[in-house]
Order: structure tokens, then sequence, then C-alpha cells
DNA sequence: TCGTTGTTGAAACAGTCGTACCATATATTT
DNA sequence: AAATATATGGTACGACTGTTTCAACAACGA
């Protein structure tokens, strides 16, 4: 008895908290201004996730189920050939719109390397998208146990990205992956 | 007259000083705790610093002179194979002891991409011994002003930067330069 | 010794942080 | 209407932030 439950609370909370963790970075994360944001009160975020430290990776987690699923969609699986599957791969993961996604991602990188401990998914969460990517590249391997053509072609992917989101570059960046597709051919 | 001033007093501060944010990274960076470390007040932080934004800008770029230098004694010009030079640029990057620069190097990226005016000097200052390096390789390029090839290369040593930092899988890591070193043949 | 300049400590200021406490409002069943 | 469970608002606590203020001390030339 008494009032009932509304779990789409916390969730709504949740998907506006990830829009602003992918706006405005983790660092300088909030909560009273993270909660003026989202319409709600510092006293409801912590009614809903506990703690602060919670509610970071909660948002964390949702951010990267977001990423998956995108890139589910986005997979050109085994068809055509390497260098169409690395650009398909390339023109994606380098789309405007993955802008928040992939900074988000090297925030995290740097920060979890001070403190491993407070990422417990050690990389994996943080990659794994990545490692999901990287599969598709499998057969471009030297033999069935081979990881290092992928282990490659994903450092390109995310040096490019690096250099993109620092210089803005596109246009090199570009022929740069074309230039890394024609080696591997 | 008066009393003379010491002006190695801020220069001991602000070598120790960057020792002290290689070590502990700039996000959580607070003027007391580091004022304990240092043997130092907040105070005299101060006094010789003016404000924390100056203290870090002056952090940062005692951390770029001390990559610049330490790269400078550590560049094989212009002899030997790409594949030789390849290798021992990544074997001096990628070694322990650069690992505090390399994490710092990723931080502020990642926080430059958020708030650019903080970091006036625009990438450049954050790139420019990524920069130097490349310009090692110019003559991988297919035309004198070509800079895609370059780009390719520190993208390669940027990304397996990045995985060997995240994974500490040095031999993969090692295995997929050596890879794209076939392949630059 | 005295004035002058550089150096330093202690304390306080105004603000923000995550969080806990207490009351109250809201929606439901009995 | 009473009981009950969920949902909120308001407020305050203790710790921390960068910075300022005021005072004192230290080393020099005159």
């Amino acid at each position: 008895m008494g009032r009932p439950a509304d779990p789409t609370r916390r969730e709504r909370t949740l998907a506006r908290a990830t829009d602003y963790v992918l706006a405005h970075g983790l660092a300088g994360l909030s909560l009273r201004p993270l909660a003026a944001a989202l319409d709600t009160s510092p006293r409801m975020l912590l009614y809903d996730f506990g703690s602060k430290q919670e509610l970071v990776a909660a948002v964390l987690a949702e951010a990267r189920r977001r990423g998956a699923v995108r890139l589910a969609g986005h997979l050109p699986p085994e068809t055509g050939s390497v260098q169409e599957r690395l650009r398909g791969i390339w023109a994606w993961i380098s789309a405007d719109e993955r802008a928040p996604f992939v900074r988000l991602f090297f925030e995290v990188h740097a920060d979890g390397l001070l403190h491993p401990e407070a990422y417990p998914d050690q990389g994996r969460a943080i990659t794994d998208w990545f490692d999901t990517l990287g599969a598709t590249f499998r057969d471009v391997s030297t033999g069935p146990d081979d990881t290092v053509t992928p282990t490659l072609v994903m450092a390109v992917l995310r040096g490019l990205l690096f250099d993109l989101t620092a210089t803005g570059d596109r246009h090199r960046a570009d022929r740069a992956l074309d230039r890394f597709a024609e080696l591997l051919r």
C-alpha cells in the first residue's frame, strides 16, 4: 500500500544527466548545477542514486550503453573490402555527433590512469566498444588468434580521432586514414 | 637597498610542483595539499605565481619544456631506415619513465576539448613535441609538402600509446608497431 | 641603528562541495 | 477518514576551495 513508486523518474533523470555529462564533462561535475539544469534538486539526485559516485557510475554505464547501441546499427559486418569497412567505421566514429562520446571516452581514460579503483570495470568497460569495433577487422589478422592487426587498426582510429578532435583538420585526418587503407591492401 | 630577491626560489618550487602534477594530475589539484607536499604554503605559491591559474600555466610550460629537452637528446635524425627510426621513437616514448608525461598529455587534451580558452596555446603547445617527432619521418611522405604520412605515423604512435597505457599489454603494442613498420616498408 | 625591500606565517573570508536531517506533501489502500 | 509508503523541499553541517588581509621577520644599504 501507500503511494506507488515511479520507476520512470530515475531513468528520465539518468538520461538527462547523461546528456549533461556528455556536454560538460566529468571533471567539474557538481550536484547543484547538475540538478538545476535537470529541473530537480541535489536532494532527489541522492534519493535516486544514493551518492554522487553511484550517479557517475550510472551515467558512464548509460553512455556506454548508448554508444554500443548506436554502434550496433552501423556495423557493416563482414561485407566489402577491408578499406570499405575501415572508411565506413571512420566516417561513423569521426562524425560530429560522436564528438561528445569521444571526448568523454578520452577523459575517462586519462582519469582512469590515475584512479584505476574508481573505474572497477578496468578499461574493459571503457574500451569494449572499441573491441567490438576491432572484431570487425578480425579477418585482416595473419592468423586465427592474432590480435596484432586489429590492435593496429584500432590504434590508427584512436590516434586519428585524437588528432581530429585536437586540430579539427578533418581533411588531413581523412586522407591519413585513406593512406592507411592503401597500406593495408 | 633592502633585502635581495631570491630568483631561485620560484624556480625550485616550479620544478617540484611540476613533479607533483605529473604524479597527481591536474584534475584534483589543490593549493593546500600541493603546498604541503612541497614544504611550503599556499601563501607562498600565490606570492610566487599570482594565482592558481598562472601556476598551472607555468607547470604545463615546464612539463612541455622538459619533454622537448629529453626528446632532443633521443632523436635519431635521418639515419637508418624508417622502421629503425620508428622503433627507436616508440621505444623512447613508450618507456615507463615517459608515462607521467603521456598521462598529463592525455588529460590536458581531454580538458582542452571542453575549455579551449584555458589553454591559450591551442593544441600547438600540447602537440608540438609530437610535431617535432613527426618531422623525423618527413621523408616517408609522398611529396615535399605532404603531411599525410607523418599524420598517420603520429596517429599510430598516439593510438598505441593510448592502448598501452590503458591495457598495459606491452607485447601486443610492440608487435602492432612492428606490423605497421612492415606495412610502411 | 634605521629605513627599506623581500619573505613568510596565521587567520579569516566568501564561496562551494557532498551529504544528512527533519518536516511535509502526495498518492494510494484499508 | 486514517494509515502508509513514496516523493520532495528546506536547511544546515563540516570540510574544502582560491584568495586576501594583517602582521611579523629577515637581510641588506646607509
